[in-house]
Parts: structure tokens; sequence; C-alpha cells
RNA sequence: GCGAGAGUGGCGGAAUUGGCAGACGCCCUGGAUUUAGGAUCCAGUGGGGGAAACCUCGUGCGGGUUCGAGUCCCGCCUCUCGCACCA
């Protein structure tokens, strides 16, 4: 490749990149939020190098806020580091330096690699989390939660990864393994600080409703993952105690057909029940132990055998008074409803199969329709039905019954409606180093007190050893510095907690710390953040979709309820963008299929890989990364530059005075041209702002480039003043719409073309219609629905003219034979159908 | 099983939402230029038929609505993702 054959990118990179910076290119002014916009991408852990994978985030992003800015808007754009958590704690032990060595490194790093694909932020809001400046008021959120009573300590069975060597949250067990290093997840029993957000499930669940720019698959994973059932509880009673026994079940309409109960072995009953057992409990204590013993991997699955086995006590149906047996399972958990299930055999398929197995009674209530096979040989009857066997409720429909026993139930005190959740309260404490130290004192005669918020931040020592301790102990607690305290109530002698907040709380108000990140009283200004908030649209990968969304949402209602904020959803608009494969797998540098961004920078330039990454494909869906492909970015970025240059002289005389242009007589190639430029500036808004459809936005652009050599094909180089002019807006206004996707090149066109100043000063174009309009059009003549022929019509004629004139055409009735036409329907555009 | 989304050339993907299917790009073929290669430019590029203008079939499968369906309706099939002994 000779120098010639291809534009400077290097140069020209180089130039404007250190021109951004210098001019601080995406500076916000946060005190004038008219015509705010709030572009936030989720920020990334300081992890180590950036691949083509990660830009797409980045990029995108980063063209949306330059567009916006074109268009006038007041964006803000900031970034930070999520810096906090196992992967850079992991990878500094790995590496023995310091996490925060190792995380201050990253940044560095991180941010040179943004800066060269010309992603710029406004870096004066940078927020970093591990910073006392930042966790600092981390800790003062979870102070907030715990004066409203929201974050609560509990000795709990938890998710214990031995491998990690901490606790993990119900949200990062992936199929009984941990989601980071897919160890084996064990249970242990520890004392535990907790954010309550099942408090929220109901709003967390009800307000997706509300969020109308958010992906469905999205809200859908939120509201399966949250897993709400209306159903009833209803108390049985042990017929040896006395003791109440409820149950939860969505079909009370189904209890006239309950013929025996199960309890979870870890159910609170198991203990007594053992010890009262006339046998002595043996059989029914290895049962127990057995299943306990089977870890949470393998009761998950749905394959597994159903086991059980007979207490030899009896529970007592509140309906009916009747005595049923009283069994133990392993398909019963502990962590749902009640632990305790009220088996009807006849119309639950895992009652049903349990039953057939150890013979118990399976009876009918629920009568399908006639001709309907139901309940027996093969499968419970599931689906509504008629009422059998079924008291008062007889002859009833039973989805209509089903409130109505609820009510019975409740008028007879043995029962009542309830709601049942998937969602777990979000266990936060970790025993790692690298977190926020929660801000708890222990005190021998005060118990349990919080710091107080003058004394926050709560420092994280700097530990000679930060390894994991492995036997339930924090790090920190190897630190008597740190340990040894005084009660800030009585002052006498105490202990802090030594864990830390689980990174997610550090990630779930970030967005808000951007508005003012420096402040010193305050996590942020709640009138700049009532302006500037919610985000206008959010961008990052869809596998946050649960864990960080769901958190985001809870802390926002919680900080609304405690009047710090007026909004009660953090991001209006969400967008997640898909995954960038090699060879079909994710970019990973155990695969061995990353493809770095700088080898790619230095042979294409920047440009190109933003141009290639956007026209990819769809950016909410994954792409394979097209080696080859890349080259077809390239080639469209050197023909622009080369056409602009070409014609230099005709886009400066439109840019002295665009105006001119109305007035300049045309031919039909000319208003052509200026007709696909006009109708790609059309399309180029709705694609970027409305849709964030790059891909066809780039081939619009593409287009264009096309239309424009063809259009000084036909002239065949006779550059009359209107051609001059036409080829001059569509080069002129091609450089300003390809601006934001590749910034660069069209900063470095725009200065030649005599504007200095900036793209960030110009405005994206707007469509001229008038510049749409031509003398005539060919329209297609369809006769009952076939293609028959061509004709040529009046332009921006009224609908009832061009009719009337297709129906007198000769060529019509030629077409039709002879026969006058029936119906003639004329399309918007350019398409006349008639009807035989 | 429940929920969400998708199925269009050799490939990635378009289709102004019911109006010329295959835009744009990759691959491939031919030509121009070049000592050559590269780069660039031009032309071609869904299947079948034809010298050609054109004809014909064609958007996972089967029906339907309509002058007209990739798009709407009914019934299937396949794939991807999420959830799942959730009572």
């Amino acid at each position: 490749m000779s120098a010639e054959q291809h534009y400077p990118f290097t140069e020209i990179e180089a130039k404007w990149q250190a021109r951004w910076r210098e001019s601080r290119s995406m500076a916000c002014d946060i005190t004038d939020a008219t015509d705010k916009f709030y572009c936030l991408m989720m920020f990334p852990y300081p992890s180590g190098d950036l691949h083509v994978g990660h830009g797409r985030n980045y990029i995108i992003g980063d063209v949306l806020a330059r567009y916006l800015r074109m268009e006038g808007r007041n964006v803000l754009a900031p970034m930070g580091w999520d810096a906090f958590g196992l992967p850079a704690e992991n990878a500094a032990i790995k590496n023995n330096v310091h996490p925060a060595d190792w995380t201050t490194r990253n940044i560095a790093r991180m941010k040179r690699q943004f800066s060269r694909w010309g992603i710029e932020y406004d870096w004066q809001r940078e927020v970093t989390s591990c910073e006392p400046e930042y966790y600092r008021w981390t800790q003062w959120l979870f102070l907030q939660l715990f004066d409203a009573g929201l974050a609560v300590r509990k000795q709990a069975d938890v998710n214990w990864c031995p491998s990690c060597k901490t606790v993990l949250a119900n949200e990062q067990v992936v199929n009984g393994r941990c989601e980071r290093c897919d160890s084996v997840v064990e249970d242990r029993s520890l004392m535990q600080w907790f954010f309550r957000i099942t408090e929220y499930a109901d709003r967390l669940l009800g307000d997706l409703d509300q969020l109308d720019h958010w992906p469905e698959r999205v809200k859908t994973m939120q509201r399966n993952w949250i897993g709400r059932s209306a159903g009833a509880r209803i108390d049985f009673e042990l017929v040896s105690t006395g003791e109440k026994v409820p149950v939860f079940t969505t079909r009370p309409d189904t209890l006239w057909g309950c013929t025996y109960m199960v309890l979870a072995v870890e159910h609170p009953l198991v203990e007594s029940i053992i010890a009262r057992s006339a046998s002595g409990g043996a059989d029914l204590r290895a049962f127990v132990s057995r299943v306990k013993r089977l870890g949470r991997e393998a009761r998950g699955d749905a394959g597994l055998e159903k086991e059980g086995i007979a207490t030899g006590e009896e529970v007592v149906n509140p309906v009916n008074g009747r005595r049923i047996p009283l069994w133990l399972a392993n398909y019963v958990v502990m962590d749902y409803g009640t632990g305790a299930v009220m088996a009807v055999p006849a119309h639950d398929q895992r009652d049903f199969e349990f039953a057939k197995r150890y013979n118990l009674p399976i009876e009918e209530v629920v009568a399908p329709p006639p001709g309907v096979q139901g309940t027996l040989p093969g499968a419970a009857w599931q689906d509504a039905g008629v009422l059998v066997r079924s008291g008062p409720f007889d002859g009833q429909k039973s989805d209509e019954a089903l409130p109505k026993v609820i009510d019975w139930l409740r008028e007879h005190e043995a029962g009542d409606h309830t709601v049942s959740f998937r969602l777990r309260d979000w266990l936060i404490s970790r025993q790692r180093y690298w977190g926020a130290p929660i801000p708890i004192i222990y005190c021998p005669d005060c118990g349990t007190v919080p710091v107080p918020e003058k004394d926050l931040p709560v420092r994280l020592p700097t530990l000679v050893d930060f390894r994991p301790v492995g036997d339930g102990r924090s790090p920190l607690a190897t630190s008597g510095e740190f340990l040894h305290t005084s009660c800030p109530k009585c002052a006498g002698p105490a202990e802090r907690d030594t864990d830390t907040m689980d990174t997610f709380v550090d990630s779930s108000w970030y967005f808000l710390r951007y508005v003012s990140p420096h402040d010193s009283e305050r996590p942020f200004d709640p009138a700049v953040a009532n302006r500037w908030l919610p985000v206008d649209q959010y961008i990052g990968g869809v596998e946050h979709a649960i864990l960080h969304l769901m958190y985001a949402r809870f802390i926002t209602k919680v900080l609304h309820d405690r009047g710090w904020i007026a909004f009660k959803e953090p991001f209006a608009r969400l967008f997640t963008q898909g995954m960038i494969t090699k060879d079909g797998a994710k970019m990973s540098k155990n695969k061995g299929n990353v493809v770095p961004p700088d080898v790619l920078i230095e042979r294409f330039g920047a440009d190109t890989e933003r141009v290639y990454t956007l026209f990819i494909g769809p950016p909410e869906k994954d792409a394979e990364w097209n080696d080859r492909a890349v080259e077809g970015a390239y080639k469209f970025l050197n023909r622009t530059w080369r056409l602009v240059h070409e014609h230099l002289d005709a886009v400066r005389a439109y840019a002295a005075n665009p105006a001119a242009i109305t007035g300049v007589e045309m031919g039909s190639v000319e208003r052509g041209l200026r007709r696909k430029t006009h109708s790609c500036v059309q399309k180029m808004r709705r694609d970027l702002a409305e849709q964030l459809h790059f891909n066809t936005a780039i081939s619009a652009l593409m287009e264009l480039v096309n239309d424009c050599g063809e259009a000084l094909r036909a002239a065949e180089g006779a550059m009359s003043p209107g051609m001059r002019l036409a080829i001059g807006e569509a080069l002129h206004h091609l450089i300003l719409m390809l601006s934001p996707m590749a910034p660069h090149v069209c900063e470095e066109l725009w200065e030649k073309v005599g504007r200095p100043g900036g793209i960030l000063a110009a405005r994206f174009p707007q469509a001229d219609l008038s510049a749409l309009t031509v003398d005539s059009v060919t329209l297609v003549v369809q006769v009952n629905g076939k293609i028959r022929g061509r004709l040529d019509m009046p332009a921006g004629a009224a609908e009832a003219e061009v009719k009337r004139q297709a129906l007198a055409l000769p060529a019509v009735e030629q077409q039709l034979g002879g026969t006058a036409p029936r119906k003639v329907f004329v399309v918007p555009d350019k398409l006349v159908n008639i009807v035989a």
C-alpha cells in the first residue's frame, strides 16, 4: 500500500484526539439542564486490556453522544470504574501486586485505549468506586438502608464458594456453581448482612410495566427472577401437637383433593418430628442427611427422581377435617413458599409421580370437560375444570371457585390470600479484602452500632496480606488496628464488622454520583440529580439484565422513599448490545480468539474499526467478527476521503452559501442526487436517535457515496453550476452525518472544507423536503397484483389526478386487453395497482 | 414445561411497517489500468429457462385474509436466550 492510496489516518487520529483532549470536547455544563441528555454506558471493571468486543458498547455510546451534541442537546457522557471486587482482587493475587496498584495501572491503560478509539468522555466527572471519596458514600448508602430497617443481619445458610472463599448472592450462583470460577457452591451458616430487596418485590415487578423503552427480554428476565405467584396460605394442623403447619399453594381450589402433605428436609418441624418418632427416627435422620448432602446443584435438577419417607405423623385438612399422612421428600425446597406443600396428586404432576411411587391415594376433584381424559393413567389433570367431591363448591368452575375457597378459609381462620416470591433478600457481606468495609461496630454493651456519618469513610486498611482467610473470616479480621475500635455510643472497646460489601452495592448508585462527583458533603446534589435523571439512555451488556439492573432499581426506589430523589426508576431507556464473537465463541484469552484493537488501528485506523463495529449487524444482536469484512469499512472511508478531495471546491462553494442551491437550475440527475441526499438525512435521524440502527445508517451513507459516483458519471464530467452545488451539498452533508461514527476523518475533512472550529460546533443537517420534489416519477403498474408495466407520471399530482390519468392511459387499457379497469389503487410514492 | 426473540442468497444482513424481495457490505467472476503484484475504477453475482428483451419459481412448513403477504390471521417445525421439582 502506498501512501497516496489511503488517507493518512495515523496523523489525523493523533491530531484530533489531542485537540479533543485539550478542548475537553465532551465537558458538560451540568448547571444547564435544558435539552439535557444523560447518555450512560455501564462502567467497566478495570481488569485489563479491552478487545474489539468491549469496544462495541463504548463506540455505540460515543456515536450517540456525538450525534446528540450535533443536534444541540446538552449531553452528559461520563465514565468511571467499577474498581472493587473479585476479578480485580484475583488478578492482583495472581500477579503479586496490591489490588490498588493493579487497578490504577489498568485504569490508565484503559483510558488510553478509549482515547485511541476516539471515544470521548467528560473525564472531569470520572468516578472510581475503590477510592475513599466514592466508597464513603457507598457506606453512607448502607447506613440509609440500615436506618430504614432494610439492612439486617441474620444467621443464614449461605452460598459459599470454596475457591473464591467467600459468600455469594443467590444471583451469583448459576446451576449450583459460582458464577465467576465455576466451583460447586457449598452451604454454610454464617452471620451475614442482607438488604431486604424482597420488601420491594411487588414494586420492582409492577414498575417494569412503565419501562416502555427497555428490551422485552430484560423485563421478562426480571419478572422471572422476581417470580411472583399469587395464591393462598393454608394452615393444616399437626395431630400430635396441635401446631399449625402453613402451606403455600396457587391452587386452593384443589384443596379437597389433598391426600398427603410433604415437608422440605430443612423444615423447622423436622427435628421435633424425628425426636418423637416411635422408631427412634434413625431412618428419618438418614434420609434428611442424605438429601442435604446432595447439595444445591443436584436438588435443582428437575430430572432428579422423587424420593420421600413417611414421618408416621398426620396433619388435618382444615376444610374437611380429614387426617392425611405427613411425608418428607427431596422435591420440596425450604427456599420457596413455606417449605411445606399440600399434595394433590390428581392435579399436580409432581405430586402425581410421588403418589404413584409410594402408593398414596389419588383423588380427582377437578373434572375435565366432557370427552377429555382427565387424571390417570399417566398424568395429572392440571388445567381448570368443574369441581367435584369438594363439599360446598361442588359443580363450580375451578377457576371461579378459587377466590371463594380463599374467602372460606379466611372466614374459618384457616388461611388467607398470600403472594410468594422467588426473589430472595440480597446478601451483601463478602469475606474479602477488596471492597467497601461495612460501616458497623459491635459493642459488647450497645450491640450493633452503625458508624456515625461524620466518621465516614471507614477506610480500607492497606494490608500486607489481603488474601482470603478461608475459615469464614474476612482478611480484615487479621488487622488488629482495623478490628479494634471504640463504640460510638459508649466509647467502650468494640470491634468493627470485618466484611466488605458486594461490589454490586458500589454499582447500584454510581449513576447518581456523576452529577456531583466531587461533592464532599453529600453523595450527590438532589436538585441536580432530579434535573438530570433518570438516565435518558443506558447502554450495556445483557449479562447485567438481572443483577446490576435489579439492584440499581431497588436502590433508586429506596432513595426515593427516603426523600433523596423524586424519580422511581433510574434508567428511562435501556439498550443491551449484543456480543461480538470470534470463531463462534465469546472472545477470551483462554480461547485465544481475542481480536486486539491495536493491530487493527495501526493497519486501518480507529475510524475503520468504529465503522466496521457499527456496520457488523444490528447492535442488539450478537455478531461474528470478520477480519476481511473490516476492509469494506476501510474502503468506504477511503472512497469518501478521495471523493471529497476531488470535489473540495464544490463542497466549499456549497458551504459558503447553502441557500444558493435553491436558486440554481438543475436537471434530473442533479435533482435526483439532491433527493437522495435529503432522504439519507431523514433516514439517518431515525436510525441514529430513535432506533440505534447504526448498521443501516452506515449502509445509507455508503449508498450516498455510490450515488455521488453515479451522478458524476451520468454528468459525464460536465460540471454544471447545479451539479457542482448538488455534489457539494451531498458531500457536505455526508461529512456531517458520518462524523459521529468516524469522527477523526470527518473533523479533518470538515476543516479542509473551510469551516474550522470542529465538528462538535457543527449542526447535523436538516432534511429539506422541497429538495425531494421531481417532475415525474415512474409508476409501477400492477394488474391484479402482477407487475404489468411502467408508466411515467407527473410527480406531486394529487392521488385522484394520478388515478384519473391512469384510467385514461391507453397503455393501461392495453395491459387489460381492452377492458376498462374496475378499480385503481394508487399507493403513496410510486405504485399503481389496477383491478380488472 | 413456562416466558421472550428469531428463521430471507455462498456469508453478515436490508426492506420507509401490507406495495418492484435480496439495499449495503463480504466472498466470487469478468473487464479497465499496471512490467507485475497490490490498490483503484467499471460490470456481473437467489434458483431454473432464454442469444436477448423477458418468462418463471423463490423469504422454515401447511392453510387463510387481500387486487397485492417476508410483513397480517390460524395451525405446525426448527433454532437462540432466560426461568424452572416454585407447590
